[in-house]
DNA sequence: TTGAAAGCGCTAACAC
DNA sequence: GTGTTAGCGCTTTCAA
């Protein structure tokens, strides 16, 4: 088989038109059964597989879903993705992924996919719409969407995410328990992100009836960088927090490089707690006691809402928030008063 | 515009016909300047995008490569896909994902992007042919395929990977270069991979005339639990390495958790090295000098491979090796006799 | 239950 | 340089 076999070669071999081959293997139920066992074994002995392209271009539809992310390579992101792959797949359905590094010119690039029909939906992972999107008089038309892992701001779009509030209140909920109640928050920042969370650690405190010092409380961004930094200005004050509950995993490392550094002995003079869970954090010394994000669920919860959306089904609610679970570690102890 | 614009819709515009339409945007070359001006000013005002299921139909070409890999989450995976994903994007391409988790019925099934004509190229994470393609006579015309990370047994097909026998052989001679000769390997194994880099370091004792102890050399996989495993068969014996050279960064991490809860203090005691450079090697305490796999050049050079053959081009080389990088970190000290 | 035929939007051969 | 036209392989009316 020099050329791979059309719907006609199929037909001509059992003897029958070509929409009949296509109502069998697209509609069984409309064909008569012999004409149906016919045309099975025709395909069978012709080795036919539709063609794509054809039937996207007839049917306007591609079953292929764009997703776009900052960085596929960042752990946190690639975990999700193959929740995506894995529901998408199941579905029959392909995934096209654009890594934009955060630079609106590929995001923009990346929407010919859909422009061109060679998607049907797309999934964010950015935070916010590509710029092609964005503008008043859309360039490309709206295509069904599902944002995931962070909401987009002013637009109304179907979200699918861990639940950051009740997540970091769990977390400062768990340091209470063990008998902390200066517990500084670090990560404080503009982000949809740090702002649940910080909403989640002030809920905790205020429902343990615990103050909160506004000097614990302390911008930093969510890398290793930014925790590190935070302690340096910390450690210029007098009162000094008991726990530090971070933004993040990333960042509880640097207070936890940091805090090793200026001889502390960890969990025994400090306490930390992260949030995420990633994957090197049981590696850390003290492994670090954080908030499971269930990555493989978020990816997978999003693929299944936007491919109901597809089928023109409103999705029942426009926002999905999944439990973050508490991974007990060694980086708390109790608080020794 | 209720429905996107047609290459007609553009054409009637323009007030020219359609193949021009067509040859300015693809051609410009063969069209008269004013011609083209008239026709980009109608494209403009129409909004039109070149339905890519059309073309692909007409041309027979998808744009599209599928990368099946076993676990998009591995950041093994993850960040040479950022190559690949950077490499194709900047030459026009899309990459099509398929996370197979090892599953031969997945792999196959992937495949349909293939014979249905959505993919004109195939990359390998897998280390082998999927089951449709390795088939005597099979059942899916081989398409242009690069292996990437590990080669393909048995098979033709052009490969992209680090230099593993290079690189183990850097390794076991930065050993030797800090004074050790008890060096032990810890990853003898089946896989291509393991084999390659026992051979680099075989060589590079071998190179430096030093002597094997057979039983210095321990069959692991290389995880965490292998290398945990392999040091505590490896303690049974009297006479021990100093030093430990892992197959992998994740081998080595159980080598020194292992060597740590043993009461060892590291490198005083042992000097261990792990191969990879996986993102929580900096992390461990003693930070773990490594080499570093060149993930994202990979990825690169593995698309631009696959799509030089996709022009048509015979690869110079059916085969290229990226360097490793040595990188010094903590857990190699002097040996002290 | 089946077949004939239109046509999805495009590219490329051919003619002018 | 440009236009006419065939046809890529399929799904889907419409009629029988």
């Amino acid at each position: 088989m020099a050329k791979p076999a059309t719907i006609e070669d199929v037909a001509s071999l059992a003897g029958v038109s070509i929409a009949t081959v296509s109502r069998a293997l697209n509609e069984p139920g409309k064909v008569a059964d012999t004409t149906r066992r016919k045309v099975i074994a025709a395909v069978a002995q012709t080795g036919y597989t539709t063609n794509a392209m054809a039937r996207n271009l007839r049917t306007r539809k591609s079953n292929m879903i764009l997703i776009l992310a900052p960085d596929v390579g960042d752990p946190n992101f690639s975990n999700i993705l193959v929740g995506l792959e894995t529901a998408a797949s199941k579905r029959g359905y392909g995934i096209l992924i654009g890594n934009t590094q955060n630079d609106p010119s590929r995001e923009t690039d990346y929407l010919r996919f859909i422009s061109s029909n060679q998607a049907d939906g797309l999934i964010l992972l950015t935070g916010h719409l590509p710029f092609g999107l964005a503008a008043q008089k859309p360039a490309v038309r709206l295509p069904p969407i599902v944002a995931v892992n962070e909401p987009l701001p002013d637009a109304d779009i179907p979200f699918v995410g861990v639940d950051n509030v009740e997540g970091v209140r769990t977390a400062a909920e768990h340091l209470i328990s063990q008998g902390h109640t200066r517990i500084a928050f670090l990560g404080r920042g503009a982000s949809a992100i740090a702002r649940m969370r910080e909403a989640g650690y002030r809920k905790a405190m205020e429902g343990a009836g615990l103050r909160i010092d506004p000097s614990f409380v302390l911008e930093c961004e969510g890398t290793t960088e930014g925790g590190r930094g935070a302690v340096e200005r910390m450690f210029v004050r007098d009162r000094l927090p008991s726990a530090f509950l971070c933004v993040n995993d990333a960042a509880a490392l640097g207070v936890i490089i940091s805090l090793s550094a200026r001889g502390y002995q960890l969990p025994r003079d400090f306490s930390v707690m992260g949030f995420d869970d990633i994957s090197y954090a049981s590696f850390v010394t003290p492994p670090l006691t954080t908030m499971k994000q269930p990555r493989h669920d978020i990816g997978a919860a999003s693929m299944d809402l936007l491919l109901t959306m597809l089928e023109g089904i409103e999705p029942r609610s426009r926002q999905v928030l999944l439990r973050a679970d508490l991974i007990l570690r060694n980086s708390v102890a109790m608080h020794r008063r």
